[in-house]
DNA sequence: ATCTCAACG
């Protein structure tokens, strides 16, 4: 309680305007525009007092650029775009205009903020894709907002992607694996496609490197670049929204307990500023949960003057309803304090909060090419998440920000921006992915941000491993057409075309579909003795696939019913999810020419079909060792059943998992027991050089 | 005897 806080201020690097308000925009003309004599970089960065944002737009577009830039702070003016260019007429002739977002609830919100400003409804003129829902209509729609997710899908029906005549990317500075993906797909489509438009929406500090990337030079042109300066760089259009100033405070020295620090600042805020709800970053749900917790144990002690506190935790996890509590008009008089992990950072906007307390850290994935595990770590933020933070406290007038962290801190140490998600993870979908596009050089694709070459030779490993790739690293027939068709980690697909071929495809299609959700059972967190026993009337010996097989059977013979959920400690959103999941996969394999059949619960048939795709992440109990320990066949590495599965504590001598969870121990999530003899008849190849030692079988 | 940021097809 006893903290100082020194005040600073952080200004945007260019001023904005609004078009309305006519005025400047911050503008780099492409190089070669000799009109406005721009001949070199320097000059590029001069303001210029003469296009309004719509004109400056257009005037790029039509004229010279074939990539624009567009850097800004979450100003929302990307979204305007597209409504320019279809004015202008590039949504003529039979042309769509494209407009992707990371996520599937910016798009719906984007294309029906876009469609009610034309005077339009959603699904004719203006019109959106997502995984499961397209509200589109051929020859109708002329602005189609999608994910990146599905744009890259559609590149592999349509490689050069040849509807769209100008491809706009929003929100390109997340660095998401698709948006990289995506990126740098547009730029070889660029090559065979001049007139193709790109427009890059990013935030300022990116658009530099964005455009750099997008530079062309032919080949045979080095030396004359030089001479001449760069060629063809892309024009940089940079747009500051209108928000309201926030007032950025540090912690005079560092804190030893961020949590703590982060309930003392919110009682320090309630206590001397004005009401306004406050919005507290914290890592995870652990923390989310202790620090409710103490808010409200400090509320009741402090009766009169605390009671006026409303807290609330989010996170991802959290039941639907509990989310709902989040949105809800601040009641007259009370605080809202909003405890989030960076779900609240872009996914999930709340209006009127005025103050943000920044801990500084998020949780974070980093994959490990060499143990191939991912992990979960708690590290700290990046300058730009930071900046982004702050902002939602100037949402709907001036707010101030508290950061957790020193100034000397921020200026000196935090890294300017996050590592791309593309450097941290698991790549064999992303391989798999740019296969299938006829890109054969993996190693030599050029990237926003390569990813290290041990992931990328991971991946390749265990797709031939897997039979998806052949020793060319080209795509097998049919099996790698096949998986690379299926929108799956490429493991479950492989699962998925052996159960076709062993006859159980119709449970597998199931499994696949439970294993794409986070969890099927309610509240898992704490001891909760009628989940352990409800899992009981479901578990099978055989282990936890299965189990969910039983589920799902439940499920179904209650009529889909939520109470039954209930009863029964089953999340019902996550299974109306599964039942989605399901019918798209059943629909895809069909397409793919495979008839779903049951095997009629012949259990063991169903593990040789999942051991088909998860043969390597096989391991053995360790007799002697820990109670409970197992080490996996491939790299010894010392494991666990997680406590979640029914094959807890039944430890049977031979596992497959489908992921590990790495905590404090690594974790085996999802488990059957299997005979160690089904590896070698299902990858000979691979367990031809391990030894399985035989007097264990 | 213990539990995972969020997001995509």
């Amino acid at each position: 309680m006893s903290q100082f806080w020194k005040p600073g201020t952080e200004r945007p690097q260019h001023c904005l305007l609004d078009d309305e308000e006519g005025g400047v925009l911050f503008f780099s003309a492409p190089a070669n525009s000799s009109s406005h004599g721009f001949s070199n970089l320097e000059r590029q960065r001069q303001r210029l007092p003469v296009f309004k944002y719509r004109t400056a737009i257009l005037y790029l577009v039509e004229n010279h650029a074939t990539t624009i830039i567009v850097g800004e702070t979450g100003s929302g003016k990307t979204t305007q775009i597209p409504q320019y260019l279809k004015e202008a007429g590039w949504a003529d002739g039979g042309r769509v205009i494209a407009c992707t977002q990371p996520r599937r609830l910016a798009v719906q919100s984007v294309a029906s903020r876009v469609a009610e400003e034309m005077g339009a409804k959603v699904g004719e003129e203006v019109g959106y894709t997502i995984r499961f829902e397209d509200k589109t209509v051929q020859g109708v729609t002329k602005i189609k907002f999608l994910t990146d997710g599905v744009l890259l899908r559609e590149m592999m029906d349509d490689p050069l992607l040849t509807k769209y005549s100008v491809i706009i990317v929003d929100e390109a500075h997340e660095r998401s694996i698709s948006t990289d993906m995506l990126l740098g797909l547009l730029k070889k489509i660029q090559r065979r496609r001049p007139e193709l438009r790109l427009v890059i929406s990013s935030a300022t500090i990116e658009a530099e490197s964005m455009s750099i990337f997008f530079q062309t030079r032919k080949k045979n042109d080095v030396g004359a670049a030089e001479a001449n300066g760069p060629k063809n760089l892309p024009s940089i259009l940079s747009v500051e929204g209108k928000a309201y100033p926030v007032e950025i405070h540090y912690v005079q020295d560092p804190v030893s307990d961020y949590l703590q620090s982060a309930v003392d600042t919110v009682l320090l805020i309630h206590e001397k500023e004005p009401l306004g709800d406050v919005l507290v970053f914290l890592t995870g749900q652990d923390d989310i949960d202790a620090a409710v917790q103490l808010l409200v144990e400090e509320a009741r002690v402090k009766t009169t003057k605390f009671s006026g506190l409303l807290v609330l935790p989010l996170y991802s996890g959290l039941p639907r309803s509990d989310q709902d509590l989040i949105f809800a008009q601040t009641p007259k008089g009370k605080r809202k304090v909003v405890i989030s992990t960076n779900i609240a950072e872009t996914s999930i906007t709340l209006e009127g909060v005025v103050y943000v307390v920044d801990s500084g850290f998020s949780k974070q994935r980093y994959y490990n090419p060499i143990s191939d595990i991912e992990n979960l770590v708690v590290a700290p933020i990046s300058k730009a998440s930071a900046k982004q933070r702050a902002g939602r406290a100037g949402r709907v007038q001036p707010g101030k920000c508290f950061r957790l962290y020193t100034e000397d801190y921020f200026v000196k140490e935090m890294p300017a921006e996050g590592i791309p998600e593309m450097q941290r993870s698991n790549l064999v979908s992303s391989v798999i992915q740019l296969k299938a596009l006829g890109i054969d050089n993996i190693l030599g694709f050029d990237w926003l941000a390569s990813p290290p070459s041990e992931s990328m030779i991971r991946a390749l490993e265990v797709l031939y491993s897997l039979g998806i790739l052949d020793e060319d690293a080209k795509l097998t027939s049919p099996c790698g057409f096949q998986v690379a068709e299926i929108p799956l980690d490429p493991m479950i697909s492989k699962m998925i075309l052996a159960a076709d071929i062993l006859g159980c495809l119709e449970e597998m299609l199931t499994i696949a579909a439970v294993l794409s959700v986070q969890s099927i059972w309610t509240s898992v967190r704490g001891k909760n003795k009628g989940l352990d026993e409800v899992k009981l009337l479901f578990a099978a010996a055989e282990g936890d696939h299965v189990t969910h097989l039983n589920v799902y059977k439940g499920f179904l013979q209650s009529g889909k019913s939520s109470q039954w959920c209930y009863k029964n400690y089953i999340n019902y959103h996550a299974l109306k999810k599964v039942v989605d999941t399901r019918e798209q996969l059943g629909r895809l394999v069909r397409r793919l020419g495979l008839v779903p059949k049951s095997c009629e619960g012949d259990t063991q048939t169903i593990r040789k079909a999942i051991i088909a795709g998860f043969f390597s992440h096989a391991s053995q109990l360790e007799e002697y060792g820990q109670n409970g320990m197992y080490r996996t066949v491939r790299s010894s590495q010392e494991v666990y059943i997680h406590p979640s599965s029914v094959l807890f504590r039944v430890n049977p001598k031979w596992v497959v998992y489908h992921s590990l969870v790495s905590t404090d121990k690594h974790y085996m999530h999802n488990v059957i027991a299997i005979d160690p003899s089904w590896l070698i008849e299902a990858a000979p190849d691979f367990y031809q050089l391990r030894t399985l030692n035989p007097a264990l079988f």
